[in-house]
DNA sequence: ACGGCTCCCTAGAACGTTCCAAAAAATACG
DNA sequence: CGTATTTTTTGGAACGTTCTAGGGAGCCGT
């Protein structure tokens, strides 16, 4: 007979049977109570270690009416920027005990409702959602009337009581703003991402208030809207670079978009840091070693990724949803892509 | 009173009791039987959807003695490569009705080890694994000694008879070079990738073959391991530079030390394509937007992904675990880091 | 009017755990 | 040694489903 046929799971009876004790026991040394006897103890984990026994949570979460599983929802796991967030959020629920599933979205508000409706079925614990593009406002009712907590994450729900985890989407672009005009630049540009996207908003805002602080019109500053890529980088600076007084810097929607840009600068013949600064918002891992290394804005995405499961994990253990929005710290990491030392070097010289 | 108060899950009996039926007959309806009465189908749904009820996957599974939960291990979701792996095994068991699991080992083995113990405790009907670096041989033996259908995504384990789902790494290497060699270069490195990689080895070995098969030395070939990251590729570079006779063209172990080996060309002011050629593996979605757009060999991840998916989704389905390794097509992307049609353009005007 | 069909529906026992209440065993006390 | 106290162990009900076996209602043919 092979050793472990289809229909074979040991179970804690089985176990019982073997070390010579109740049910009632063998679950008592699984949970590590105090109340039961070494000697016990040491003969019930034998028998489960000679019956190769693996404990069956879902029957435990059937009984005991909460689950140990929590979701996160990722719209674009392909994304380096989510894949680093997703990792850091799985981090924490690891430690805490808790098992997270991951599920990407691709976007899809579509598949997000089916995912959703899984993880409910699934029984989750808590969830954390990094919303897709197009979620309607409603799409986490749900959830909320069944009071499991939920945490967004960087992608604001317009109202509703949300939790929200993300960066301070204002003051960063206004920090890459300050160091442009810092450098001298007068016209900036903003590029990329979706037009109708939250976050995108905010960090346009943050753009025009520093650029009206410092006494421009953010009125005629470019705002080219492209898909959040590469190519959408390398468009938008096409479109910059075509009006008539083009622009000398751009502030870009995250640093995917500023790579294209880079790309773009360099399909003309130019150099980014000089010539044309570029500024990129995230600081995903690859920043640092892009062509030039990139100057960007720093959002510590696995800090993110464990505030917001920190976040979710207090509603659980706490029963309340109730928890405050966290608007991370960001600062401008320079690097040399608005010119840095290569370019400041370079000056010298001339 | 809240609308959702803590404690009260509708059930299947609540809805029996507001459609005025038993609760067999609701599991009926639930999954679609053809022999419950429309009418009688349409008061249970009408109830289904007033009370809000969400069906507990958990409870059926736990009855069923079966899951429809699939658990993916990745080594490392930071890693483009893998995340879009994942994004397409996902993906093939959405579609089929599974409620995928993804989990990130961060190249832990030992981390690989608690997520798969939590797997198998959540009850998975079965897993595709891609192995963390250093993974134990024997790293699944309890896995398949109960019978769990488990497929293996790109490393081989030595010694077992697990499928594997990877690309034709030997054959992959073997073009790359060929490619080269027809391009005229004659000195011709391997960079990249870590030394006790299984896919290095194969990789190697098909590199090794092809230069043999053209008359070269093998032994001669610079092969340089490093980390497979950018900063990897860089330092491989280098090493190979300082050679007295250095190449003049590399194939490297993937595209991210591809990646790499160009920065480090450009921070040498050399222009990958001009003066050295180099060559990826992988044809990761960002090879196409680099700057120069890499030649690489391409291997069709997503598709390897689904075809894991399938894999494991048969050996579920007909209860057998035998099934054989599928071996992917590969196939050369000629762009343009070793020599293409800016290279070209180069060398006409000159 | 009765057996035999269909068609719909249902009771109740599983599934593997947890947890309460309480029994049994061990230990302490006078 | 008997009783009080503490420590350790236990039976059995519950959790929300599925599934087997069968039950009742209506209809048919004779």
């Amino acid at each position: 007979m092979p050793a472990g046929s289809p229909k074979d799971r040991v179970t804690i009876i089985e176990i019982a049977a073997a070390a010579g004790v109740s049910k009632s026991t063998v679950s008592l040394v699984l949970k590590g109570s105090e109340s039961v006897h070494p000697a016990t103890r040491e003969r019930v984990n034998a028998a489960i270690r000679d019956l190769g026994y693996v404990y069956n949570r879902g029957a435990a979460n059937l009984r005991r009416a909460r689950s140990n599983i929590v979701g996160m929802i990722i719209n674009d796991l392909t994304n380096p920027f989510f894949a680093e967030l997703a990792v850091g959020i799985e981090r924490s629920f690891q430690a805490a005990g808790y098992v997270p599933f991951i599920a990407n979205t691709a976007e899809s508000p579509v598949r997000q409702a089916e995912v959703i409706k899984l993880m409910r079925e699934q029984g989750v614990a808590g969830l954390i959602v990094s919303a897709a593009r197009g979620t309607p406002n409603d799409a986490l009712d749900g959830l909320v009337a069944a009071s499991v907590p939920v945490v967004l994450a960087m992608r604001r729900l317009q109202g509703r009581r949300i939790p929200v985890v993300g960066p301070d989407n204002r003051l960063g672009a206004r920090l890459a703003v300050e160091r442009l005009i810092d450098l001298g630049h007068r016209r900036i540009a903003f590029l990329g991402g979706y037009s109708d996207s939250v976050v995108r908003a905010e960090r346009l805002e943050g753009f025009r208030a520093a650029l009206a602080d410092a006494g421009l019109d953010p009125d005629r500053a470019v705002n080219a809207a492209t898909t959040p890529t590469r190519e959408g980088g390398a468009l938008a600076l096409e479109t910059a670079l075509a009006q008539r007084n083009p622009p000398t810097g751009a502030v870009c929607f995250n640093d995917i978009v500023a790579f294209g840009v880079c790309l773009g600068l360099r399909r003309r013949g130019l150099q980014p840091g000089r010539g044309f600064a570029v500024i990129g918002f995230d600081d995903v891992q690859e920043a640092v070693h892009a062509d030039p290394p990139l100057t960007t804005i720093a959002v510590d995405v696995m800090g993110l990724g464990e505030r917001a499961a920190q976040t979710v994990l207090k509603m659980i253990e706490t029963g309340r949803n109730n928890a405050e929005d966290h608007v991370g710290a960001v600062h401008l990491a320079v690097r040399e892509s608005c010119g840095g030392p290569a370019a400041e070097r370079e000056e010298k010289r001339a």
